[in-house]
Parts: structure tokens; C-alpha cells; sequence
DNA sequence: ATTTATAATTATTTATTCAATATCTGATCG
DNA sequence: CGATCAGATATTGAATAAATAATTATAAAT
């Protein structure tokens, strides 16, 4: 008897995507044994699915899989975590670049809408660290989405799952989403005015900032 | 009873593996259907490390799952190859960099030797295409291996995954060789100087170069 | 105290079954 | 004559139980 909600997915999807949120929530933190049989039991699947799941989440980075050992949720460590900046500096720079070079009038005013409302939900008065995240999250996906490189976006995404499993990430210094919010508009200046490389350098230099604010 | 040797990796690992290279060689073509049933019979093992297998060649882009319709091989477009092959430009090049500016003494040499085998290997009267391309993925990854990110390593990897499944990589243009042996050596020089940038945009050409000659 | 042997635990794999769905075939109807 | 719909078939997806293999823990013996 399933006791997920049917769906266009297949079983496996939902629960490799149930087991993420898990984790990015703490819930299962870093280092930690995943259980397959108290998860099974759990989730009132069975084990097969649950495996399948794993196997994704592993490819990802996500967990880490030891032989006769099962499957752990990755620990990732301070350089690890740089590690991944700077390859999310690299690759969405250079997307961000593509964008610059190729972007029509209308793409460039879904971004400047996902624009106004990060400087909303940036305002002191809102202080809503949560929506912040997420609708700054949805710009940068977008300007992936912009650059249309299936392969760059999949690992953008893949990347910025790793970092969620950092804890510094939920913790930046309180002056941050100020300084991030200023970058962003020195960004979105490059971008409208069409200019590939200084658009790369400002993105360049917005990952390096949130590098050292989580440091 | 499996017809698998008995091994420290997990049964699920050595069938992607089996499958990874069955589609390099194209006995599994792009496009086409993996029959769970044929398959987990021939290799003889059951369907469940398969599907596990599958999951992981899924996750890494080799294969393209359709719900109730199972696993087909992915089929890369000119497009997709023109798209992966940016990407590696963009990796290796920074990867490139951050060795030009680390790389001890020892670790140049290592290069070196590579790069040397690949000269050898390059000669004509050799004319070992397949020698040639081998050692050419090694000095790569040894780079990658140099430049010490896990990430940027597993990504290229997955990346150059992608690339064996355009048969275009196998029908270079003849002088092709000579070309990249002469980027290559520009790119030593470059590393052994110890400069950067310079190293950054000399495997960048190397990988614009790449790419034009697969047209 | 250290090493070896045994037991217990646990992961992995197999085997089998059922359910859901896509495709194919053929018949009926416009 | 062509199109549409119903049913048959085949295949994936999922569940379950059981067996196999490997690791860990325990105990005994030297």
C-alpha cells in the first residue's frame, strides 16, 4: 500500500527528491547512515525504489555510497564547499556572459522582474531570509535557463544541491543580502547594456563575495 | 549464479560499467532501447543491480529514462556536442590555470612525461589513432588530477562520457593530430612559465580548435 | 593480551509476483 | 476506404521474501 501520492513520475523520482529535501532540511545530517530499511518502512515503500533513489542521489553527490556499508549522507568540508564555489563562479559566469550576448528584450524583462522582486524581498522591512534565498535561487536558474545549455544547467543544478549541504550557507553575515543585492544590479547593468565580459566579471565577482561571507 | 567475477565494487557498478562501454562502442547505438530482460539474462544477473545501473548511467546523461517506456541510450545532437564540448573548454582551461599556478616541480614533470608519450605517440610512422587518443585522455585527466578539485574532476569525466557517444570524435580531419600536438606543446610552455592566464587561453584554443575540426 | 573461530548483523542480490501503461491488432463505424 | 476505439499483449515499475556474502562483534583459547 503506497502512501505517496501517484504521480506522472516514477516512485524512484519522488523519493530520491523526498530523501533531498530530508537532507538539505538536516534532517539527515552530513555523515549520517541512511537507514533503508527504517526509511522503507517509513515511507511505506518498499526497498527496491528506495535503492534506485540512492543510486541517483549518489551520482549526484549527494550521499556516498560504501561497499557492503550502505549509504551515508556526504560530508562536505570547507574546501570541498570552495571547491564547489568556485566551479558555480565558472559556470554561471560564463552563462551569465552567454546571456549578455545573446539575450532578446523580452528575456532580458523576465529577468529584470525576478530583479525587482529579489529587491523587494530584500527590503529591510520584509527580512524574510527564506524568500530571499528562494527568489534568488529562481534568478539565477532563470539566467542558466537564458544561456540554453541543458548540460551546464544540470550541473549547475547538481552543484548547487551540494552546497545546500553545507550548513554555512543558511548562515551568512547580516550585512550580505545587501551586498548581494548591490552586485546583482551592477550585474543586471552589464546585462542590459549587452556587454559579455564585464557581465562575466561581475558574476565572477558576486560568487567570489559570497565565498568569503560564508567563511 | 553470476557470470560476473567476484569483486570489491558493487555487482550494480560493474554492469554500468559493461554498459558504459558497451555504448562507447556502439554496440548499444544512440537512440536505441536497452532491454532489461535481454540484458540482465545474457550478463546473467537478475534485473534489479541492472535497473540500479541504469539509474547511474541515467543520472550521469549516458542513458534517457521515459516513464513506462524504460532506458534508451542518449542521443547527442550536433548541437549537445558543440554545448559539452564549451564546457570542457571552460573546465579544463581553469583547471589548466590553477596548475600552472601550483604545479610543483614534480608534477611538471609528470606532465611532461605524458606529453612526450603523446609526441611519440603522434608520430607518423606510428599513425596509432587509438594510442594517440588514449594517451591524449590521460595527460587530460592528469591535469585535472593536478588541478586537485573532486568536482570539477567528476564533472569533466561525466562530460567526456557524453562526448564518446558522438561518433564524430572518431573521424578527425587527418592533419588534426599535428595540430593538437602543436597546441599541446604551446600549452606546456605556457604551464612551465608557470603563467595562468596564458595557460587558461592556450587550452581554451586547444578546445575551440577541437571542436571546429569535428564539423 | 592477542589471535582465531564463531555468531550475529547487515548489505546485496536473486527470484517471483502483481500492477500499471504503452503499443499493437483488428473490428466496427462513418 | 480511412479513422477510431476496444481489447490483447508486452514491458516497465514496484513489492516482497528469501538466500547469499561480507563485515562486525563476541567469545574462547593459547
Amino acid at each position: 500500500m503506497s502512501a505517496l501520492s501517484l504521480s506522472p513520475r516514477a516512485l524512484y523520482e519522488e523519493v530520491a527528491e523526498l530523501l533531498r529535501q530530508r537532507i538539505f532540511a538536516r534532517e539527515l545530517p552530513p555523515g549520517s547512515w541512511i537507514d533503508e530499511l527504517r526509511i522503507a518502512e517509513a515511507y511505506g515503500i518498499s526497498r527496491t525504489p528506495l535503492r534506485e533513489a540512492l543510486k541517483v542521489l549518489a551520482t549526484e553527490g549527494l550521499v556516498t555510497m560504501k561497499v557492503r556499508r550502505g549509504a551515508y549522507v556526504t560530508e562536505v568540508s570547507d574546501r570541498d564547499l570552495a571547491d564547489v564555489y568556485h566551479l558555480l563562479g565558472l559556470l554561471e559566469s560564463d552563462a551569465a556572459a552567454a546571456v549578455a550576448e545573446s539575450a532578446t528584450p523580452a528575456q532580458l524583462l523576465e529577468l529584470q522582474a525576478l530583479h525587482a522582486e529579489l529587491e523587494a524581498s530584500g527590503l529591510p522591512e520584509q527580512a524574510d531570509r527564506d524568500r530571499f534565498f528562494d527568489v534568488n535561487e529562481r534568478f539565477h536558474m532563470c539566467l542558466l535557463d537564458l544561456a540554453d545549455n541543458r548540460w551546464r544547467r544540470q550541473m549547475v543544478l547538481d552543484l548547487r544541491k551540494v552546497m545546500k549541504l553545507n550548513r554555512h550557507n543558511s548562515l551568512l553575515k547580516t550585512g550580505r543580502i545587501q551586498e548581494s543585492l548591490a552586485e546583482h544590479r551592477a550585474l543586471m547593468a552589464a546585462l542590459a547594456a549587452q556587454d559579455p565580459e564585464t557581465t562575466r566579471q561581475r558574476m565572477q565577482q558576486h560568487f567570489k563575495n559570497g565565498l568569503e561571507a560564508t567563511g
